[in-house]
DNA sequence: TAGGCCATCTGGTCCT
DNA sequence: AGGACCAGATGGCCTA
């Protein structure tokens, strides 16, 4: 079995929002720790992590209606929407964490995943989609008990005739093997 | 320009 | 009470 892609159980247990009250820099501090996290890479993933986009701001925008329920205060300056409390946003901060920690999944299963050199790079839904796939032909060369390239050879080749073919078809419709049915 | 994909924010619900 | 999880809304980016 390979090493995960990076696992953010290494990450501090450090609340987030613990500082937030005292350092103006807070949400710098939290963004590098964050940007931080996403530089981290599997190296023998084939595909970047163009999943990890510089990470907006921290706290506002809120949209006025949405905070004003949370904030339970108004700004003096009327232009700019109250901020949220400390409360939503450390759960943003555990939103946005839980987000990276399920992508890095996707990153290590798009690792797993067989495409062609020229697939791009898989959509959440079609590496699930491929998985399962990918799941269901291991199982069906386990009980052929064949050896797994002449089965899959075979089924490549059966595949073309016979009505259980399905493809795996991906977004740009270039991955596609043989036989597996979805259904 | 439309559609797909994605990150982020948000409020609700459930669990510890 | 606080955190995890979830789904809806929103906006940005990219591609055909």
């Amino acid at each position: 079995m390979e090493e995960p892609c990076y696992s953010f159980d290494q990450e501090d247990s450090t609340p987030d929002f613990l500082f937030w009250d005292q350092d103006p820099n807070i949400e710098l501090q939290l963004d590098d720790l964050l940007l931080d996290y996403c530089s981290l890479e599997d190296p023998s993933c084939p595909w970047p992590s163009p999943t990890h986009p510089p990470l907006a701001p921290i706290g506002p925008p809120v949209p006025p209606s949405a905070a004003a329920g949370v904030a339970g205060g108004a700004e003096a300056d009327s232009s700019r929407p109250p901020p949220a409390s400390l409360h939503r946003r450390a759960a943003n901060v555990r939103e946005r964490k839980r987000m990276l920690n399920i992508n890095s999944a996707f990153d290590e299963l798009r690792c797993h995943v067989p495409t062609f050199p020229y697939e791009k790079r898989l959509s959440k839904i079609d590496t699930l989609r491929l998985a399962i796939a990918y799941i269901a032909l291991l199982g069906e060369i386990l009980l052929s008990g064949c050896d797994p390239k002449s089965y899959v050879e075979g089924c490549l080749r059966n595949g073309l005739q016979s009505h259980h073919q399905a493809t795996w078809n991906t977004s740009d419709l270039t991955a596609r093997l043989s036989w597996v049915k979805w259904d």
